[in-house]
DNA sequence: ATGTCTTAAAGTGTATACACTCGCGTCCAA
DNA sequence: TTGGACGCGAGTGTATACACTTTAAGACAT
């Protein structure tokens, strides 16, 4: 089959969105379709089959890749490729924690540093969600909820917490789908209105206390015991 | 077919600890050099003079270099190819406030937990601390003062938040070397025994409270008054 | 019929080749 | 002499080629 080469000139950049940067394209189509639950856990990801896709040669692929499995979104495993990430029981547990420690500490020090202007951000965005609750608006609803948090690390002006945490929420998110959460997403936005509420009266224990409560609720209502875990594992595909 | 398989047994482990992974040998190399502090700050990282000295084609290079970009070590600009990280004072500043709320969190966790075997295992660690003070070890005294950290985590069972700490502590060695802490080894060290201590009376509020302490002196100890931080961006040889 | 060995197909791992960009020196013109 | 344009060299960005590994299918022997 013979590669038809365009002219560089006449590609457009409207084709082409995000002509900077054509590996981060592919990591982000990836990371969407796999938390938007287009890419089930453990679907294999062929380096042929996606450069065919996005119309590239298989390094930018490889580099997507990579930088995937950095995130432990995707699994890398020596010449037998990649696939979208199965996580076990114990990560899940894992990463829930090393979230509550984080956002504990986080709504605990953004009490004494919110302004009010602040505060108001942050209840237009409650309203979002209850728009995006409203309107049976899952993938919206799924980025909202999980924007909240990030939203709050960027209020205290701390990018490296922000870019932290915003890969712990990515694999929560897989988390999510995986073990079938129990956990309503309504129940979630009213608490995280609750942690609003106390962010406003500048109650650092109060705020801690709750967000260390919403995490761990959100974790207790994944099937992690290990019946349904082993049941999972069993009905993967490949094993 | 008889696939000629060389002698794998007499590649000694001792000279290549990690054979598996040529790519992540690479890393582990620049990384390593970086912390050593064998590798300046803003030193262009020439893709093809790297290729050399490890004896293998740009394409390895390429990818170590690029996830080495994820973990903040090196800046990547795009066409102008690769550096070693200049960490900003405001990232400084950031990666030291997430570590506090991080280790300040583990600590805490830890008291809940802690056996006494574990006590004794960081007993050892502190003595090789010690000695490696004495014998003016720098390069064995940064990384132990180091390792000290994610062994703490470690014991709390949590990989991610060992990773991720591993990371943030790679970021602390750059941030550190680059700012010329006056923060002596052997305070760092003496620091390290009262949390321990703290630990040993399972006495929660104090070891959170001595971390939270310890990693604000190391900050406290670095030159991040804009003054300094001008002085060395201007006299970086790239500007 | 079953199990094992052979072999081909598909896919990954690494290297090389080619295209493009950036930086810098040089040459020409004012 | 100085400013600017041109071109060359070095280096990065992407694609392709090749080697090796894995996987699966088929033939043969039991």
């Amino acid at each position: 089959m013979a590669i038809i080469r365009m002219p560089l000139g006449i590609v457009p950049d409207a084709v082409k969105p995000v002509p900077a940067g054509a590996t981060e394209r592919i990591v982000g189509s990836i990371t969407a379709a796999i938390v938007e639950r287009r890419l089930m856990p453990g679907t294999k990801l062929s380096e042929q089959k996606i450069a065919n896709i996005f119309e590239v040669s298989r390094t930018l692929v490889r580099q997507a890749l990579h930088q995937l499995s950095r995130d432990r979104l995707v699994t890398l495993e020596p010449a037998r490729g990649a696939s979208v990430a199965v996580p076990s029981v114990d990560e899940a547990r894992q990463v829930f924690q090393v979230r509550a420690m984080l956002e504990g500490a986080l709504a605990r020090q953004l009490c004494a540093r919110i302004t009010d202007s602040q505060i108001v951000e942050l209840r237009a965005h409650l309203r979002e969600e209850v728009a995006a609750l409203s309107r049976t608006d899952v993938p919206g609803r799924t980025r909202l909820l999980a924007d909240f948090h990030v939203v709050l690390a960027r209020m205290l002006g701390n990018e490296v917490l922000a870019q932290l945490l915003s890969d712990l929420l990515s694999r929560s998110s897989l988390i999510a789908l995986m073990y079938q959460s129990s956990h309503s997403a309504a129940q979630s936005q009213q608490e995280h209105v609750l942690i609003v509420d106390a962010l406003e009266k500048r109650d650092a224990r109060a705020a801690a206390r709750l967000m260390e409560h919403h995490i761990f609720a959100v974790e207790q209502a994944l099937r992690l015991d290990p019946h349904s875990a082993d049941l999972f594992a069993a009905l993967r595909p490949q094993g």
